[in-house]
RNA sequence: GGAGUCGGCCAGACGGUCGCUCGCGGUUUGCCCGCGAGAGGAAAGUCCGGGCUCCGCAGGGCAGGGUGCCAGGUAACACCUGGGGGGCGCGAGCCUACGGAAAGUGCAGCAGAAAGGAAACCGCCCGCAUCUCUCUUGUAGAGGGCGGGUAAGGGUGAAAAGGUGCGGUAAGAGCGCACCGCGCGGCUGGUAACAGGCGUGGCGAUGGUAAACCCCACCCGGAGCAAGACCAAAUAGAAAUCCGGUGCUGUGGCCCACAGUGGAUUCGGGUAGGUCGCUAGAGGCAAGUGGUGACACUUGCCGCAGAUGAAUGAUCGUCCAAGACAGAACCCGGCUUAUCGGCCGACUCCCUUU
């Protein structure tokens, strides 16, 4: 059995680390509820970001659990090649998720995310 | 047994596996290992009140805002406790913005004759003229006209200026009387709000509305942890000291001279970033004492989240009554709102039974 953590390694940390995103992204994935962007890092691990604004999703607790599970996600995924920065993006509708699903699509997107970026 | 009232409590449980944050210890210094702790009754809305921080401030007034029966509790409050008045309920109980309308200003649709120093539409009564009709021919009755009296009755309205009864009267009327209500003045009880009772005024006097302006009494400086303090790359600095035996540019025919332009260190400044603030506090639990109670005091015990792209989770299994609302962000005290179920205590009403 694999171990999997989850530190600050496996972070965005600053606003600058967003923003290095944000200026190129290298691998995008679309879904109703929510949007994956992604930048080689040239790291030995992926690194996440989330943005769920109280705008999309009104309520704490959701807000918490919506990231609660995209973390779980990351630290599940053995570290495929090339390591991405990713951001996570909410959009209207994620909260009326329930646990189990939320974590299916997420997989699926992060399934699309990395083969995308292995065509590069 | 049913219906209900009030107060308090719980917020799926247990066990594997994999994680996250903090503290302590170990350490081969590897963010590695071990141990411990880790969201709420509302953490929410941000509606009040405080602590804390910075700014402002002699004192007083104005403006503005708030509070509004009385007494107490408290750091403080718009909160809580106890009491009083009023309303609702058979009751346990519940609700209550509950100061002032004889300082002034304003407001009141419709209906109604009239709505604020009021008013006679119908009605009732009296008087004066004398017209018409009826027949039981009279000092009769009915209707019409004019002048008065009357707020009993009808009708309108949320409200018609005390209410009920008796007397009184042409009919009526606080016109008189009794009781109730209201005003005023003592008295008694109560810290007080207020209650009780006595006397007195006949009550054309003081209608309602102050979550209308207003008046009265009391209270209130402003901004907020992105407060604020410290460290500090970057980048401004005509800030200081030292260094070149005087480089470069300009003025000039050339020298001298003058002006501008360096380097180093320190200072200053404070952006990115970091550290502190940051959790031991009006703290919790228990017992005792005082108090009707809110609460206070004393003693003992406990150590109880502290993140910062932001921890407290994921997954598997078992069980059950099948898990609602919902996530700390400086900290407390309240209020309000959301909420699946369940438990405990006190009490009320109805029915039944021995």
């Amino acid at each position: 059995m694999k171990v999997f953590k989850f530190g600050k390694e496996l972070r965005l940390l600053t606003a600058e680390d967003y923003q290095d995103v944000f200026g190129q992204v290298d691998a995008k994935v679309q879904h109703r509820n929510l949007l994956l962007l992604a930048r080689c890092n040239h790291r030995k691990t992926h690194r996440l970001g989330l943005i769920v604004a109280k705008k999309h999703v009104r309520r704490a607790v959701h807000r918490n659990r919506i990231k609660r599970i995209a973390r779980e996600m990351i630290r599940s995924r053995p570290t495929s090649q090339p390591c991405l920065d990713v951001i996570v993006l909410a959009r209207p509708g994620l909260d009326r998720m329930d646990n189990r699903r939320l974590s299916a699509i997420l997989r699926q997107q992060w399934q699309a995310l990395t083969n995308k970026s292995c065509a590069l």
